[in-house]
RNA sequence: GGGGACGUAGCUCAAUUUGGUUAGAGUACCGGACUGUCGAUCCGGUGGUUGUGGGUUCGAGUCCCAUCGUCCUCGCCA
């Protein structure tokens, strides 16, 4: 092997994933690292991999450029060495071409190889599909960013706030950073807490969300603000839920719903399409929360798929069946879940469901197959003949339908019947994750009932204006209703905002 | 904070109805063979205080207690 002294002959002139068959006859400098070497004596191959693909290097003694010292360099290569390569870009002929790779009509005849660096075996396997557990991965982060699920992620991420920043910044908005090391402010979750040096004794906090710089941004007359904002919340993780995480925050002056909700949906919109390539049609639809819990029993539903909750209260009333009208005496409601073809399911898939049903409350899970003959099921005989044929018109199920009932208080049913609806929708397929169902969630009530507390708080924030500014909202507080909003997509709910209250009176 | 599950080779996992000799496999790693592989193949080998500490027992990876760690779940999350 020829040491080449020039400075940066190392330097590559090509990623390891951008060559192609037009590429052919190229000298070319590529560096990476080893993915995969295969030992075949005298012929090696060694798939080079950077953050952009992989390129085959090989090593044949009877290739153009090959030196005899490349063979004990290539046998001692290993995994996650760092190696360059200078050689000419060859064309596979048609038996060897790897049709899964974006590279792999071509492979480099290397005239020089240099080891930039040597690696230490890797704890766990660098491979797309790793099986490694979390705890190893995140140890060895370094090693986990080399797979593709990763870097892709990270990557989406970039483009996504980038476009949101973009687009911002189109209309009009104005970038600002608020302070991190803030006081503390009363806000829903508990705040982490850095020592100060200067105050002895006394701690910062960090912000749950830039609530209060805002405030004062308003105030000062910069009308449109935003900021991709670090917010900080010392509670207990969840899976879709991280201590420290990023929020768009924005702010506008002088608007309404109308204002923030097509400044949104052009944001969100022009980021899906440019990150994507995916059009998400505007206006979003909008759903008063109320007719959310209703339908989906939910206050975030994926819209990807239908089987809603439908009111069958008042032919329950009449079945004598006591669980619905005693569900129905005490003030409750009885809904059902058609399920498609669900008559398929086992009893003992059911019982599952009723499980589950039972983890949010739910005493039981009612049901009823939908036959060509008519019902069955434990619950048919409280609606015979008439009374069965009105219930499966109402719910427009066929012959082969499962019925699945809730009948407890509404908050219950809409609960066990919202979540089981998803989960049906896992079982039977029903969501295309390839889809996106945007929507606004408006008219949230304005104050929730505390057990905790015993008291009536505000569901939102304390500076949420209510729908109404003359209401009197001493009287029924869990019926008023506020101007905060939710963004919620395919059953997650994506963000969540508010007007404001500006009159000191309110 | 409550409840549950798990912890065995570098990594992913086995090890029979509370227990029975030297704790296995795949992969990684090391050595050997091999000229067209792309999960290369074939042969051989190294590798373990079974998370840690205590207990029960003639005998513990296995049973009990404690402790540490990880995950799930409920609470919490304007």
């Amino acid at each position: 092997m020829t040491t080449d002294t020039t400075a940066g002959s190392w330097k590559r002139t090509h990623s390891c994933g951008e060559l192609r068959p037009e590429d052919a006859g190229q000298i070319v400098t590529l560096n990476g690292w080893v993915a995969k070497r295969r030992d075949h004596g005298n012929l090696f191959f060694v798939d080079l991999r950077d953050r952009y693909g992989i390129t085959q290097i090989t090593i044949d003694p009877e290739n153009d450029g090959f030196q005899s010292e490349m063979l004990d360099l290539a046998g001692s290569l290993g995994a996650e060495d760092v190696l360059s390569v200078r050689g000419k870009v060859v064309l596979r002929t048609a038996d060897l071409i790897n049709p899964n790779r974006a590279t792999g009509a071509i492979e480099i005849f290397p005239e020089h190889l240099e080891i930039l660096s040597r690696s230490a075996t890797p704890p766990f396997i660098v491979e797309d599909d790793s099986d490694t557990s979390d705890e190893i991965k995140l140890k060895y982060r370094h090693l986990d960013l080399r797979r593709r699920p990763i870097l892709e992620g990270l990557e989406l991420r970039s483009r996504f706030t980038h476009a949101l920043r973009d687009s911002l910044i189109q209309q009009d908005f104005t970038e600002v950073e608020t302070p991190i090391l803030t006081k503390a402010t009363p806000e829903g979750a508990r705040d982490y807490l850095v020592p100060s040096r200067v105050h002895h004794g006394k701690f910062y906090a960090l912000p749950q969300s830039p609530q209060v710089f805002k405030q004062i941004l308003m105030v000062g007359g910069l009308d449109k603000y935003f900021q991709v904002a670090r917010c900080f919340r010392d509670e207990d993780l969840r899976a879709d839920r991280q201590p420290e995480f990023t929020q768009l925050d924005m702010e506008m002056s002088f608007v309404d719903e109308e204002d923030v909700f097509s400044v949104l949906e052009r944001i969100v919109s022009h980021a899906f399409q440019k990150t994507l390539g995916y059009e998400i049609p505007t206006p979003f639809r909008r759903i008063p929360y109320e007719e959310a819990m209703n339908r989906y029993g939910s206050d975030k539903p994926d819209l990807r798929f239908g089987m809603e909750l439908q009111d069958v209260g008042a032919l329950a009333a009449e079945s004598g069946f006591k669980v619905f009208t005693g569900a129905l005496d005490q003030g409750g409601c009885v809904k059902a879940l058609c399920v498609s073809k669900g008559a398929s399911l086992s009893r003992k898939q059911i019982d599952g469901h009723t499980e589950f049903v039972k983890e949010y409350g739910a005493k039981g899970l009612a049901w009823l197959k939908v036959g060509e003959e008519g019902l069955t099921g434990p619950v048919a005989k409280f609606f015979p003949e008439a009374a069965g044929e009105q219930l499966t018109n109402l719910v427009g199920a066929q012959a082969g339908d499962l019925l699945l009932f809730g009948a407890d208080t509404q908050a219950i049913v809409h609960r066990s019947l919202g979540e089981l609806r998803n989960r049906l929708a896992q079982d039977f397929d029903l969501v295309d994750s390839k889809e996106f169902r945007l929507c606004w969630i408006t008219e949230f009530p304005l104050f929730d009932w505390s057990e905790e507390r015993q008291r009536w708080e505000p569901s939102h924030h304390p500076f949420t204006a209510p729908a109404d500014w003359d209401a009197d909202f001493e009287k029924e507080p869990g019926k008023q209703k506020s101007r905060a909003y939710d963004l919620v997509m395919n059953g997650w709910e994506l963000g969540s905002g508010s007007i404001r209250i500006h009159r000191q009176d309110v």
